[in-house]
DNA sequence: TCAATGCGTATGTCCGGACAATCGAACTAC
DNA sequence: GTAGTTCGATTGTCCGGACATACGCATTGA
């Protein structure tokens, strides 16, 4: 069966794009199977009347986002697994709320205090200069998670108590105005010290998953730095790789 | 001072990339300076007896990799951070290579097994075929680091214990013609058995990371699929992510 | 003084065409 | 029958141009 694509040229939407999301539909459900040819480009043009570069440029961010893989001389064909979440820089919150899960926050602390060494290297600030500190604890299922300790630079946005409580972090964020552009982010693991137990209802040297994380918006500045534990029993970070060719 | 910036027509590398590569090693060396203007598409496209669309190429796989930022009406602009590495599908030898460790692999089993349910899932053979399974230990400065067990589907690579003490399993299979286009993974953590603990040199219950993954060829076939677990006070994951907008 | 408007500039999108490089298969020669 | 060759198909690269769109800034107006 030939697929049913179309564009609207009076569509304010990109014709690549409205190409693109047509075809990863078409894989999604199932109208494109797993392994097979797409048909070559110029015919692919000729019967949506576009251009070939644009229908490269539709297919091309399909092949990026690994869902299609193209070989000279051949084709382009669909790529069997399924592709889920290439890891993009995502929110716990935003993550949980996707997988259906309906999470809680509790803010625990929502202050301004001087900046540590640690804290004022990795946000580019000065030592001492004040800074944003937020302790958050998040349940789902009433149950204690996750804690997620962060510091922000002053200025940038503003923290409102009930917000967090509502939504996410990085979601306040883009509200502010503030493009995300990059984060640099560790994940490791070790034993709760007694603190830690208690808050997330652990035993004292239970093991817990670590992500510590620095994130920079689209000018370079950091505009954020956080520290997070989580109850291994109850998260794990999960997500998709490409290998970059 | 404008960039001293050339390509080489006769050569087969495409001009694209010639072109990136410079702009590339250009912001590496410290000759673009971060939050620095590139100068507009036309105008570079005329001073290297380029066209456009060939410079916009060279400037797009930049913004791609997160160096590079764009801005409709006002220029393409340095990004003040620095990337190192946005999180590719890398073997733990090749890291520890690229970090200097000289790292050592004791393989402690090189077998042919029947697939277990869960195995067998993953890979997407039958149960209680046969498959390979690798058990190696990865040392760093003679020290334990890490506990590496592997399943791959027969016929795919030669298994030579020798070759699998000599380099990682990864460059193996690229050898070997596969080639790789994704994985699945997931990190956690957990507390030691004692099994563990032993061949770690950790105490029983101390904590572990975990991290398991099943690897995609580019017709989506899984290829492996493994499990280990890392001696947290030696090894963390460390990546840099992008947002994909 | 401050807000609304207009303009220049740069990137975003799109077109139509040309030639090269590579893969797979059919074909041919031994 | 097998190995080497040719050839068609398809993507890769590159060109030159055109118009649309959004941003920043200067000008203008209230």
């Amino acid at each position: 069966m030939t697929l049913d694509l179309s564009v609207d040229r009076s569509s304010p939407v990109p014709l690549y794009f409205q190409l693109s999301q047509q075809l990863e539909a078409a894989i999604e459900h199932g109208a494109l199977t797993p392994g097979s040819l797409l048909g070559n480009e110029i015919e692919l043009a000729a019967r949506l009347g576009l251009s070939r570069p644009t229908v490269r440029q539709a297919i091309q961010s399909l092949v990026d986002k690994g869902l299609l893989v193209r070989r000279r001389g051949v084709g382009t064909q669909v790529v069997h697994s399924k592709v889920r979440r290439p890891l993009e820089l995502s929110s716990l919150y935003d993550d949980l709320e996707a997988a259906g899960q309906r999470p809680a926050t509790k803010v625990l602390v929502n202050t301004v205090v001087p900046a540590a060494a640690e804290i004022a290297a990795a946000l580019g600030v000065a030592e001492d200069s004040e800074v944003h500190r937020i302790e958050r604890l998040r349940l789902t299922h009433g149950e204690p998670m996750a804690y997620l300790c962060n510091y922000l630079p002053p200025g940038l946005v503003d923290l409102d108590t009930g917000q967090l409580e509502a939504t996410g972090l990085y979601r306040l964020m883009r509200a502010a105005g503030i493009t995300l552009h990059s984060a640099r982010q560790t994940i490791g693991a070790r034993a709760a010290t007694d603190g830690e137990a208690e808050r997330l209802g652990e035993d004292p040297g239970a093991p817990l998953l670590t992500m510590e994380r620095t994130t920079f918006d689209d000018t370079g500045r950091a505009v954020e730095f956080g520290t997070h534990t989580y109850r291994p029993s109850r998260y794990s970070f999960e997500f998709q790789l490409l290998v970059r060719s």
